[in-house]
DNA sequence: CGTTATCTTGACCGTCGTCAAACAGGGTGG
DNA sequence: CCACCCTGTTTGACGACGGTCAAGATAACG
């Protein structure tokens, strides 16, 4: 009955309602809670590590990383967001925050307060289902991303993370044709890939010579995707992707 | 009042009530479930990628590993399990398995039925909530993980490994004084690494030399226990470790 | 149009990988 | 008890992928 279509809690209902459905009164329950919809411009801290957050967001326009420092300084991503995805959930549970959030573009993201989201994650089990799972599939692509930086040359870990992209935009509607534009500078390419802006730089350039990446501006599209994909070795299964549509974009 | 304490799924318990509370009536449905007590020799494969498992367990003895492998065969070890912890939880509602488990050394493992355990966390919401805790802490130690791999050097990585054992392994009374039997060979430790077989031995034998870890057959100690900490940049907050005690371990 | 961030390129270097061989160590069976 | 094997460890020589340092070129943006 609450269907106020301008609420921007949809966008946190919708992610939820991707793996696992949620009752109606549970999602209705989710939509009255209070939000407080905010703009950051790029490079804002969302979450701090060591803070104790108080919000849970959902980005509605946009892009967000999450990142960890070694004690020297050294920085690694390790995730990016884009819209429809809830950044915090992570944090929804554990005390303190073991990463940073920031902002990658300008960005408009929806918030609820923490300890509401969790108080209807705990009461309401339909809810706390939908939230385990969206966990579980985050984890699996640290997973994979632990097997591209741990396991996959320089040219198959960036070849890999535009497919990534392309297929996780795709499924939100944002990448038609898998043509996407890439919201990372290349120093922040390097921090997600474990390697160093000139590294991939060069990566890229290779990738461009062998025609398997096109630019214009911040522009990528794949003139040979099926080759990109072999040399990356990209398979989505890690994805998780809602099954009906995993079919068609899942090899 | 079921306080048959032979019963292996205690362990179970114990684990999933490390981070939060669980009511005794989830408990006491949780222990009532059907369980089979298994033993593998070194290197069986508990679950595969691709499979749809079935079971879900927890070690009751040894120690076991998941990984994933690349296209063309390059494996990175993305977790190591010791004795307590469950191994199975990322699967619980992803329907298909996006990594192997494989045991490191002889194991003896307690399990349920998947879907049995499945409907207690999805009705009971005590036990959901703790299933939830756990996969979240994994997830940040996932992140711990990628951001050694991304940038830390072979030597930091190794130390931090280590480091990650003797405090996981202490909090289960394995490993008085941070002293332990590795349960990895130097080409497992690789795999968890990112590095080869002989860059491992190389990296550990400069660290022996150093006198940061001190080794007799499958044991290892650390006489400089601070200083290896501080080579590595160990700081045990994204274990998550329940709180009293990581108050005596954290720094 | 100037200022700044980002990209690009070159020269050089080092960490780590590759290949290969020798060397334990721990079971097994004769 | 010793030969045997298998797995795991250790070492050397060499090569390469990727890092470092530094400078110049483009593009973004007020």
């Amino acid at each position: 009955m609450t269907h106020s279509d301008d609420n921007p809690l949809w966008q946190m209902v919708k992610k939820l309602t991707a793996h696992a459905p949620i009752l109606e009164e549970d999602r209705d329950a989710l939509l009255a809670l209070p939000v407080t919809l905010a703009r950051y411009r790029a490079g804002s801290y969302l979450v701090r590590e060591g803070d104790i957050p108080s919000q849970c967001g959902v980005i509605v326009d946009g892009f967000a990383y999450r990142s960890k420092l070694t004690h020297i300084g050294g920085r690694q991503i390790v995730s990016v967001h884009i819209p429809g995805e809830i950044i915090d959930l992570q944090h929804l549970f554990l005390d303190v925050a073991d990463h940073n959030i920031q902002t990658l573009t300008n960005c408009e993201v929806a918030s609820v307060s923490r300890s509401a989201l969790r108080e209807l994650a705990r009461e309401r089990a339909s809810i706390g289902h939908a939230v385990l799972i969206n966990v579980l599939v985050e984890g699996s692509i640290l997973r994979e991303w632990l097997l591209s930086i741990g396991r996959r040359t320089a040219r198959e870990r960036l070849a890999h993370l535009l497919c990534e992209f392309a297929v996780k935009l795709d499924m939100q509607g944002l990448a038609a044709g898998h043509r996407y534009e890439l919201p990372m500078s290349q120093e922040q390419l390097a921090d997600a890939l474990g390697l160093t802006t000139v590294h991939v730089n060069r990566t890229l350039r290779v990738l461009i010579a062998e025609g398997l990446i096109l630019r214009d501006h911040r522009f990528v599209s794949f003139p040979r995707w099926d080759d990109l994909k072999r040399v990356s070795g990209f398979q989505s299964r890690y994805l998780h992707l809602p099954t009906q549509i995993s079919q068609q974009l899942a090899t």
